[in-house]
RNA sequence: GGGCGUGUAGCUCAGCUGGUUAGAGCAGACCGCUCAUAACGGUCUGGCCGGGGGUUCAAGUCCCUCCACGCCCA
């Protein structure tokens, strides 16, 4: 049977800087989601990349004294090495500076000027090159000598060039449509909210300006047709998701397979580009629709807003340096609400960490495999007739421990996942103080083979569970009880693919080691 | 200025279309256990559900208003 196809991506980093824990998190969402489904049963593309081209990377690698190709491949590759540290299992890494973009990016330039939907016009106003964006009069402050600057006190000039736009002005009330028949396109719900009142807007959506003259932008991808123009960046940048999907060559098997996305996973802040600009160029160039849009929320450090001026800016390396990456991914699955800005604290990360991980989870499986390599010999008991209260137990963790949270998961509520698989977690560490295995093992050893049994196949489907969430981890328990590589997937978390009895397992080590706090707490350093 | 959202135990959060004594985890206290990573189990403490007003037989849940914070737009 063909597995159905999922295709999720992240937003593309800007090249501009360098990997924080907020790239850290929506890559680390993402992951979990693809390999929750990879788990599940489908057949999964996961894309993540880089957005390279624009004024401020041109800017910033003349100040660095290298081309902006240089730069961007020497941050580019900051970023691809942050999904190794963070064990991500992206299936393509895209760099709008590849070859493979150009041709895209170039072809649906050629889809939209074809419908109709770019002309030449110009455009004149106030220009920040720190923002790459223009502002009307009234955003602007003055200063004395009559300077203009942003509200933030950026620097601003006055541009007048011709420009290429895209007629979004057209498409005001096919996305309200479009809004109003996809409940699911926009989430979560308040961020499909703010972009319906924002397209409402009176007068409706105005024309985007899509492109910059050379002279000023010389970075970015050529208009085709005008030598003289380069591409602005959101037209670049979105058109990625399709790129990576085998775009411009629509009847490629990958391009069939995966396109249309089922998610977009982006932050808040760029939620109207998604939501508004990329539908409305699909639209244009007749391509279908991604599924959903999903915006996470921000992630404050020590209860501030992450900013260099503070200076709590962390690391992917850091963090996982202080804390472990099974670790850091757990906690910030686990901690994060969906869809909701989250915080972040030393205080709260050990604290999570040791609470779920080392007494949890992992002191679980440490006490049950210690057992059973002491007192079974080093192999799997052989269990005799189950209790009724057991063979429920075994049959409701069979039957629910992953179906039953499945709902949270679509919605990227991985944080409840977590919760209900740490039920049953909390479950086991009961059902072994009830059934006493250390007494059961003078009085009456069947029994006592019986109860370690039990456990160790809810600890084999609990490691099966938390896979998505912390991979390697979970991986070392699996292989701790010797499961075969090939039965690791949900559809093996069922009493036929119990462990065998008799299997002979190595002296247990820890998995998850308590974080001990020397003197004074380790802070991850940005 | 308009809009969206958040405000529930010390902390992080659940509480769908209103319905019996408001829930969980963590933290804290006590008791128990000793297989385990000073881990585990049990019990308990702890909440004018941001303030005020209203609708209703009944409101954390609906309406109005105010306050704080965050965000979007102008």
């Amino acid at each position: 049977m063909a597995k159905t196809p999922f295709y999720i991506t992240t937003a593309i980093s800007y090249v501009n800087g360098v990997p924080h824990l907020g790239h850290a998190y929506e890559v680390i969402l993402t992951d979990v989601m693809a390999r929750f489904k990879r788990l599940d049963g489908f057949d999964v593309m996961f894309l993540t990349g880089t957005d390279e081209h624009g004024e401020k990377v041109a800017k910033t690698a003349e100040e660095h004294g290298v081309s902006p190709k240089e730069f961007a491949d020497q941050n580019a590759a900051e970023f691809i090495r942050m999904t190794d540290t963070l064990n991500i299992s992206n299936d393509d890494f895209i760099r709008t500076s590849e070859e493979r973009h150009y041709k895209s990016v170039q072809t649906i330039w050629k889809k939209l000027k074809e419908n109709g939907d770019i002309y030449l016009g110009k455009y004149e106003g106030w220009y920040s090159v720190g923002d790459e964006a223009y502002f009307t009069e009234d955003e602007l402050r003055t200063s004395e000598d009559g300077e203009k600057f942003t509200a933030d006190g950026k620097p601003v000039k006055w541009v007048e060039e011709n420009s290429y736009f895209f007629k979004l002005s057209n498409y005001t009330d096919k996305l309200l449509e479009y809004y109003e028949e996809h409940f699911k396109f926009i989430q979560p719900e308040s961020r499909r909210n703010e972009i319906m009142s924002f397209v409402k807007q009176e007068g409706g959506l105005k024309d985007l300006s899509i492109s910059r003259h050379k002279d000023r932008l010389k970075w970015g991808i050529p208009v085709p047709g005008d030598e003289d123009h380069v591409m602005y960046v959101w037209l670049d940048a979105l058109t990625n998701y399709i790129t990576g999907a085998g775009y411009p060559d629509v009847e490629s098997d990958q391009y069939k397979k995966y396109w249309p996305a089922q998610y977009h996973v982006i932050g808040k802040d760029i939620t109207r580009f998604h939501c508004i600009y990329w539908p409305a160029f699909l639209m244009s160039a007749e391509l279908s629709l991604p599924e959903t849009v999903f915006a996470h929320g921000f992630i404050n450090v020590q209860g501030a807003k992450m900013s260099k001026s503070i200076g709590n800016v962390l690391s992917p390396d850091g963090l996982v340096e202080t804390y472990g990456l099974d670790q850091i991914r757990y906690f910030l699955m686990r901690e994060i609400p969906h869809g909701q800005d989250g915080s972040f604290s030393h205080e709260q990360a050990i604290t999570r960490i040791n609470a779920d991980l080392a007494n949890g989870i992992g002191n679980l499986a440490q006490r049950t495999l210690s057992m059973i390599h002491k007192n079974c010999d080093a192999k799997i008991p052989e269990p005799t007739a189950l209790e009724k209260s057991e063979q429920e137990f075994l049959n409701g963790v069979y039957n629910n421990l992953v179906e039953s949270l499945k709902p949270y998961v679509e919605v990227f509520r991985f944080n409840e996942y977590l919760a209900g698989i740490w039920e049953t977690v909390s479950m086991c560490d009961a059902y072994i103080d009830n059934s006493a295995p250390w007494k059961l093992k003078k009085e009456n050893p069947e029994r006592m083979n019986t109860v370690l049994y039990v456990l160790a196949d809810i600890i084999r489907c609990l490691a099966i569970s938390v896979q998505p969430v912390t991979p390697e981890g979970a991986g070392k328990m699996l292989d701790q009880l010797k499961v075969p590589a090939d039965e690791r997937d949900f559809a093996h978390i069922s009493a036929d693919y119990a462990l065998k009895p008799g299997t002979v397992i190595d002296k247990p080590e820890g998995i998850f080691p308590r974080i001990v706090e020397e003197n004074e707490p380790g802070r991850a350093a940005g």
